[in-house]
DNA sequence: ATGAAAGCGCTAACAA
DNA sequence: TTGTTAGCGCTTTCAT
């Protein structure tokens, strides 16, 4: 990240003063006061405006822009149930979950919902069980429903739509919409071995999460139906992220027979194989080929331009907007989508040449 | 959006039911009850864990562990003045606003704040004012404080700490942050003279924004000193959206004398361009050179890829939530900074050559 | 150390 | 058509 260091200049040295000075909150009682009504009133006229003297709408409207009153959500949606609002929860916004969040948000253009995409304050010891404590402190008031990335933990039963994007395993969840990381991962694997590769490392993802074991599961079909021998010391841990990826090359490099190829279980991992390539004044590919999975932005950064295997991730946010909005309808929807994933090759690999 | 169309395969054929049947809320007064004490005690015991007996709080504990208890968001921020959520206010997850966050993210990392980002349902009338109403919706009680993208309206004082990223003009405002559009205009339009061409057109961006503005004003000064005419119907409003300047773009190419190069004010206006020229059979570059503003990572997917003037997204969103996290502890702040905006020269701008 | 009670801003019965 | 009365789930004096 090193993009977040760039120089900056300040443009204008005026200070401004950190206090912020009575923030005079309007309430629906001041509209009320102001309007010389009730409440109640005031509230039926800002809804639904039925039950409520045309004159007495008119005089409620101008008390509200006179005033500037919005009403508060927390209130509302306290004492509500609908809040018209789509939640999508996140660990972070990361490069995947981000090109999710604008599959969902091109999904969601003109639709009645509002989009909160809500990423928890994870510490660092508690990196599970996020989803289910945003779930239950944001479901059933703030939320009408939620779309929640790659959840590892079982979902508890809340009060609203939910679905699953690249969700963990296991029978009963709430629909889920997954790629098809099997063939996705044999695809990888089965274009390194063309290349002729024979040292072909594989760098896991996260171990919680299905669409990780199962990518490890197609490159081990893959080595195995091209023969090549079953090294368990050419599988290390990556945890999807870029500098674990960079840690898990460094060991895989410092054997005494290292891989000439990596497959990684996602792009971030992948960049930091790359990064830690770099770092060992390593060419890629000349010295190593190195093929990602997901197809983020950032592959085309890379230099070279990152191999991967794409997942159709705006397509995939924009089925479970789909599927939420269905379910908020009381419709039928399919439990488990799966869409395809497809091999994309670009300058971050190349065949296999005896070393000099 | 083609790639939200791709086909899709149901994997389970089984049918959830949209039923979602007694969703059990666990209340604090379930836990009052399950652990034999009161409401306040519980809540004493959750929070600040003062005034309370020890055997009392195991007890607590024990209860929320055994009921799988989380207070209710909307609840407990209503009641109290900390929600411990930094809010992020936008118009949609468009591909500005994503790396935005992006970099507000990244420096969000291990602090004490959730990320919420918070995209308003807007109607295609109103486009402007939201931030205003979200503002005042979620502030005070769901917020702390809150990072507002593109304002193009005064914002409402309200009780928490704002920043605004390439906020309207006008003083007296939050503290900003923004690039210098007028030495990146400058160098865009420079870039096509120094190439040759002399029919060089501007696509406005949202006339409601400073930003844009000024990239028109930097386009007339790099045009008027290179001693070009200036013409006009050259200029023309493209509203920093994709198909607007698509549209623009079949208007210019439709004059008598069309241009053979388009400086648009926004990439995603760029984009458009390349959308309009390839609909109407035109080569890029060669029939045409493009450039655009902002450098969001859909450029390199572009074919060819967009020259552009980048624009530090991550940074300015890591400047403006550091800005945020020192008004949130009392520190001054500067009130306007200003980051460098940098022309990248890739494939879509070209020497002018006379038409075949 | 604990609990009773008031109320945050709003909406939904029910009365008037 | 309007106002009155209860709360939603939680925190916070203020008694006990």
């Amino acid at each position: 990240m090193t993009l977040l260091h760039r120089e900056t200049t300040v443009e204008n040295m005026s200070i401004v003063s950190p206090e912020f000075e009575a923030p005079k909150k309007v309430t629906i009682e001041d509209v009320a006061r102001h309007a010389g009504v009730s409440v109640a009133t005031v509230s039926k006229a800002v809804n639904r405006k039925y039950g409520v003297a045309k004159a007495t709408i008119e005089r409620v409207n101008e008390a509200v822009r006179e005033l500037g009153y919005v009403p508060s959500m927390a209130a509302s949606s306290m004492r509500n149930s609908a809040s018209n609002v789509v939640g999508i929860l996140l660990a972070g916004f990361d490069p995947f979950a981000t090109e999710v969040i604008k599959g969902i948000s091109a999904e969601a253009v003109n639709k009645d919902y509002e989009l909160m995409a809500y990423s928890a304050a994870i510490a660092d010891d508690k990196t599970v069980g996020w989803e289910r404590d945003s779930l239950i402190r944001l479901g059933g008031t703030i939320l009408d429903a939620a779309i929640v990335l790659t959840p590892s933990v079982a979902l508890p039963e809340v009060a609203m739509p939910i679905v699953a994007i690249d969700p963990r395993m296991g029978p009963g969840g709430p629909p889920s919409i997954a790629c098809d990381s099997l063939a996705g991962a044999r695809a990888a694997t089965q274009h390194l071995i063309d290349l002729g590769h024979t040292r072909i490392a594989h760098i896991r993802g996260r171990t919680d999460l299905t669409s990780a074991l199962i990518r490890e599961q197609g490159y081990c079909q893959a080595i195995a139906e091209a023969g090549l021998p079953y090294d368990p010391s050419m599988i290390v841990d990556g945890g999807y992220r870029r500098n674990w990826g960079a840690d898990a090359t460094r060991k895989l490099l410092a054997l005494p027979e290292p891989p000439t190829a990596i497959f990684a279980a996602n792009d971030s991992s992948a960049l930091g194989v790359m990064d830690a390539a770099a770092e060992m004044g390593l060419s890629i590919p000349r010295d190593l080929s190195v093929v990602g999975f997901d197809d983020v932005p950032e592959c085309m950064y890379a230099t070279p331009a990152l191999t991967t295997v794409a997942q159709p991730l705006m397509e995939m946010g924009a089925q479970a907007y789909r599927t939420i909005l269905s379910m908020l309808g009381h419709e039928d929807v399919e439990n488990s989508l799966k869409v395809p994933a497809e091999l994309v090759v670009r300058g971050s690999t190349a065949p296999f040449v005896a070393a000099a």
